[in-house]
DNA sequence: TGTACATCAGTGAACGCGCGTTCACTGATGTAC
DNA sequence: TGTACATCAGTGAACGCGCGTTCACTGATGTAC
């Protein structure tokens, strides 16, 4: 099973893959689109990057290590959407937090895969540090943001700036997984989830004082 | 292995069972919330239940089957724990949706095996048509609550009430997720899940324009 | 430029395992008479 | 009350399967000289 070396469709393949601990990561998230977090066996992942059952193991301790690394560069990749969103505030800190708010949820939408790594595996945070530390940083992003927002109010009316950012994470991941996986196509919905998110943020920032004005109106 | 019939602490078994049906269950149930919804095999369930592994199959097709039953069973009891925590909008329907929150996630955390099947399985509600009746059902009493909510506000301020269905059922539903899952214990709370979804709810209604009064003071 | 060699990424066969499911069977239950 | 029998819930052995992981090996790569 030797490929062309730079011919034809597939490009790789010698004795020696080249990119295997690459490959193997896009299997798995290809794996995990495809058929859903459950599916995901290091065999399968070996057979789709056309390498034998036992090459994964020279770049990955076991199967939870590579799940693992899916997890890591999906936090990565998503505080890296979130700040990109985000610009430090730009150009003011509310509309960036409803960019946020989008970026969030566009990461859930386009990357499914990398998000069911994420947060529907059996890999437990704790089991590995640097998952813990790339989702802490991820959401400490989200928390400056909301520090920034609450820092309008007056200080007696203004409330902890973790307790409204734990209320947009869990809002923006409530709708993240009842309303954006492809593959188990859930109720449907009378509006986007991007819009019911800003529309859900919206009220919320106005019931905490900040961006007034009157009820928006009917998205649909 | 034939146990005694009325002595000691194992109380079952000749040669039938009597009451299989509801053992499977009642071992799948515990199986998930010792382990988790991966670790769920019709094997091991059929081993706790005390029985051969052949067994089950007298009482479900398949294992996807016995997992359908399980969470058809935990949209019911959710259903019904919603039900009475609303109660029909009693004393006010503020206070009684306020409750009605509470009563989600004291599901979600009392329940956590219930829960589990009912949204982290491998089995999709639109293949098992029963589970996606008794989803809409639940989902419908939030529906109720949100309408009798939003009718206390002037016809042109009034927001849709599906859209406030949705956004609390995803609120819950992301409070429920990240923090209220006993084996993967997640980030650490300031505040009980239940009161963080209170005051989001709150901070929510008064963005409606309904509780109004000033912001609650700090939680934590 | 050429050669020897260390390195190490992949091979492929093998292992033991537990699973889902089937099937001919057995024995308990309860109904008809 | 007793007996024959239909029913059907469980048995337990068996199947084929795919998995995770190991291991002695092979062959490509690149470095030292």
């Amino acid at each position: 099973m030797t490929w062309s070396r730079h011919g034809g469709a597939f490009e790789r393949r010698g004795y020696h893959h080249g990119n295997l601990r690459e490959a193997l990561v896009e299997a798995t998230l290809a794996l995990i689109a495809e058929k859903g977090p459950s599916a995901f066996t290091v065999a399968e992942a070996a057979r789709r990057a056309g390498v034998s059952p036992g090459a994964p193991y020279r770049h990955f301790r076991d199967a939870d290590a590579l799940l693992a690394e899916v997890a890591l560069r999906g936090f990565e990749r998503l505080e890296a959407a979130l700040a990109s969103a985000w610009r430090d505030g730009r150009p003011d800190p509310v509309s960036a937090f409803e960019t946020l708010g989008r970026a969030y949820l566009a990461f859930a939408r386009s990357e499914p895969a990398y998000y069911a790594a994420m947060f529907e595996t059996r890999i437990a945070a704790e089991d590995h540090p640097p998952l813990a530390t790339a989702s802490d940083r991820a959401f400490g992003l989200l928390r400056q943001a909301a520090e920034r927002i609450t820092a309008f109010l007056p200080p007696e009316n203004r409330p902890p700036s973790l307790m409204m950012a734990l209320h947009v994470w869990a809002l923006s991941h409530g709708i993240a997984s009842l309303f954006c996986r492809p593959d188990r196509a859930r109720r449907s919905l009378p509006m986007a989830p991007e819009d019911l998110l800003e529309a859900g943020v919206l009220l919320y920032l106005r019931g905490l004082g900040l961006a007034g004005g009157p009820p928006p109106a009917k998205e649909s």
